[in-house]
DNA sequence: CGGGATCCCAATGGATACTG
DNA sequence: CAGTATCCATTGGGATCCCG
């Protein structure tokens, strides 16, 4: 099982991989309240920048979680979605957020007595 | 609640990081099954460097989820295991591996339909 | 045995400009 | 509106050598 050549790990390491990079949680819970159009996740997101979003949305495509659908017309319009697969994600999403945000104050106090008991020089 | 800049958030897209780097799950779920030495985790993990090791080991110390005792003998020994907060992260990472394990199947299926309707440059 | 220090390459991701 | 293309800084991470 922990034969990282395996393809089994290999794909729970993209997942993890996916989970961990900056913003596919972020647009997954942000799909997760319904659809959106390209330029709503922008100003939803504010802090991403309009090539990561291109990004995060076509590998999450990829990996089947995100559906796109494209409208051709004048404006162009896109909507994004979560697919079945996309939505079955967001509850073990929010086991991990839930459990990050019930141990956020423990966390930040074992980073800090971590900092104060090293050297004080990597005070994040 | 998406503002960035937000402390929560931040630590939210902290754990997230952590939980997305290469070898933090494998070492905490490794750790899981019980304490072990150093290189008894690089036996474990084969495919970690020792660097690396040795880096994840000091995040998860620093964000208080593993704990490194050191026996200060010849050779010296230090074992790492899970605290208490680690423990009580096992649960959601293990929701979402088993997450990943039950849907391997369709996202290499949707990551293989995606790449051929695409160019087939791509053939990850 | 359990690291620390250094070097170096590859991937991530931000800013900006351009396009259909 | 919804991207694509390019450039660039930062970071992740492997290899190697050294030390107590």
């Amino acid at each position: 099982m922990k034969d990282p050549a395996s393809p089994v790990c290999r794909t729970i390491s993209t997942l993890l991989s996916r989970i961990g990079d900056k913003w596919s949680v972020l647009v997954v819970t942000t799909l997760g309240e319904g659809p959106r159009r390209f330029n709503e996740l922008r100003r939803e997101i504010p802090a991403v920048s309009q090539r990561m979003l291109t990004l995060t949305l076509r590998n999450l495509e990829r990996d089947g979680l995100v559906s796109r659908a494209v409208t051709p017309s004048i404006p162009p319009r896109v909507d994004y979605a979560l697919t079945p697969l996309g939505e079955s994600l967001r509850c073990p999403i929010a086991a991990l957020s839930d459990w990050a945000i019930a141990n956020v104050a423990e966390i930040h106090e074992a980073q800090r007595r971590f900092d104060h008991e090293h050297d004080q020089a990597a005070a994040a």
